[in-house]
DNA sequence: TATTGTTATACTCTATAACTATA
DNA sequence: TATAGTTATAGAGTATAACAATA
């Protein structure tokens, strides 16, 4: 009986509408059972308030999470930043020259393999990286405020068991 | 000593690089704590996985849901549907143009007010929302084939308190 | 042959501004 | 004046294919 699994045909212990959100009193029981899209509107919501506080800085969550990579990993090849990162080469290309262009970061040709080129932070490049990494605390701490420390720990650890 | 909180600079107890990513050895200590990039990066393997899942049949998740809320709320309004899921008016306009193309909805005047349309299922979108109810929860069993049911709940409920 | 980095390209998602018609 | 829907557009994010240089 596959309907019985079908949205708009409630079946068991109603759970309600999730506290607080009214959602012009929609029925939107099926959406907010689904880890997916719970992940999507979090994630969202999480992006929506980084980029209104780091409005005019340019410094993009992806920009900062690469130069606190090269800062930890002084050297790295583009390759391996993208691969730590879960960001493909070729995009890795774009945003390293960004970084560049930004004088940020310095690429040099690698002595010991030719295909390679090495990433280190230049002086503004810690400097913004300081920047960036309080606009991220004083972020993850406006959005996680109602976590309590065992919470948020629990959430981190939860989030690195899906899809393995 | 604002650099006691920078990446590359550890302190505290090390917390090591989270079980099973190898990352070509890099550090990524300072990403790995935050709440945002989790989510960020949980979200981009539950896209990818779904997506892979559902080739060639163009049951987006995005469409997928709001046929969902369409079955369970009939005559509901694009804009209502578009708050109800956190989707701008503006981008509900194309989805419910290719909902309606795709013949799996119907988008009726309304009788009592002359700017809202109300938005039906036909007979393909009750297939359609079907099959894709059935990809959605193969997909979420998958991704969270490692949590049992009160780790599932309790995900679900720890994203539903982000940013509130 | 495999790997590093690059270019070109395209599609999705999201956002703003400006418009219409109705209320 | 506010709301429902539309159009046009732009920016990020992410994906594939094809290529050059090097291992």
């Amino acid at each position: 009986m596959i309907h019985d699994n079908l949205p708009g045909h409630a079946h068991g212990a109603p759970v309600g509408p999730m506290d607080g959100m009214s959602d012009h009193e929609l029925d939107t029981d099926w959406v907010d059972q689904q880890i997916g899209y719970r992940l999507r509107r979090a994630s969202a919501a999480m992006a929506a308030d980084y980029a209104a506080a780091a409005a005019g800085t340019g410094l993009r969550p992806v920009l900062v999470s690469m130069l606190s990579v090269i800062a930890a990993n002084p050297g790295v090849g583009q390759s391996e930043l993208g691969a730590a990162l879960g960001i493909q080469r070729t995009n890795v290309t774009p945003l390293t020259a960004q970084l560049e262009a930004d004088r940020l970061v310095v690429r040099r040709p690698s002595r010991t393999d030719g295909r390679k080129v090495e990433l280190h932070l230049t002086d503004d490049g810690v400097a913004a990286l300081a920047a960036g990494t309080q606009l991220i605390a004083d972020h993850e701490e406006r959005m996680t405020r109602h976590l309590d420390e065992p919470e948020r720990r629990r959430l981190l650890e939860l989030l690195e068991r899906i899809g393995r």
